[in-house]
DNA sequence: AGCATAAATAATAA
DNA sequence: TTATTATTTATGCT
């Protein structure tokens, strides 16, 4: 990691105040790095990843990079808690649109259905996306869900040995 | 979900303010839920587990619960901004030993190691612990890492089509 | 009352 | 930045 150091005459200790700042106030907006990012890509300049906020906060960039992207995210942060006092319907949509995207349901399967994937994995374990879509609705299921790697994994996971899968930790090098 | 309803003499907005407090103060210093329940385990009575400190920030408990829980929480979040206070080490010795858990590096594989990966699972998708822990000494991976389902997952992942894969989500109902 | 684990978020190799 | 791994949060179940 590039550790911020001291060139160019450049504010390292308040860069590194405004970071951690930034973190606790985003998240007090109940915001996440990849909805900063997506409404600096629509207001400002060109496009921040969440990978790029996600950067800054931890300062994992150059002191030229930080000192760049801090004036932009001061200035669109305080206008973000502008919006949040008049009501958090308001700062949801200065952030972009979707007022209220509600976590996806968890999904659980019946023990018919995880056998039933079980069974089809171990015959075919890389069903094309065809097949995938065949087999969930087959089962009624939604296809992502049913279907995803994920889910394969789990499926496939009782063949597993408990015992021996843990007991190795380690023990291989890397 | 149970929402916090005015029962009992119960200063619901006073519970609802201090829940959405304590979360900002939790991030603030940098803990997770899991660490709070864990916490709370060692130092307050029984058995507080991640869960329980997530119902509590999402209100998603009875208020009798709710009144019962937050005392302890205040009291404990306190104490643990005060040893916040004098070094970000004492915190972490509070909150209960590990000082310094770095996050595992994420492993990459070598092109090489991906193709024997994705021949193996090919022809053996559902490998025995022993059959995991033998590939693993052989690549010289992490076992873990190496082995687990989720690499499974992405030996395999080139089989699927890309444009089918996304172009039916929904499509399958649930 | 919490475990298991699905879903979502953050961090990182490339 | 993108793609994807690792970690954290939330929730179905009993």
């Amino acid at each position: 990691q590039p550790a911020v150091s001291s060139e160019e005459g450049i504010n390292l200790e308040e860069i590194r105040e405004f970071a951690k700042n930034f973190k606790i106030r985003r998240l007090s907006l109940g915001l996440t790095q990849t909805q900063v990012g997506q409404a600096l890509t629509a207001t400002e300049g060109p496009a921040y990843s969440q990978s790029a906020i996600c950067r800054f906060e931890k300062l994992d960039i150059t002191p030229k990079s930080a000192q760049k992207l801090k004036p932009v995210l001061e200035k669109w942060l305080a206008e973000a808690e502008h919006w949040n006092q008049k009501g958090q319907q308001n700062l949801m949509e200065f952030v972009g649109g979707e007022p209220s995207k509600k976590r996806k349901r968890r999904t659980s399967f019946t023990p018919q259905a995880i056998e039933i994937l079980n069974s089809y994995f171990e015959k075919n374990a890389l069903p094309t996306g065809q097949e995938i879509t065949e087999i969930a609705r087959e089962l009624n299921y939604d296809r992502e869900v049913c279907c995803s790697e994920q889910h394969r994994h789990d499926a496939v996971k009782p063949a597993f040995e408990e015992a021996d899968f843990h007991s190795l930790n380690g023990a291989v090098c890397g």
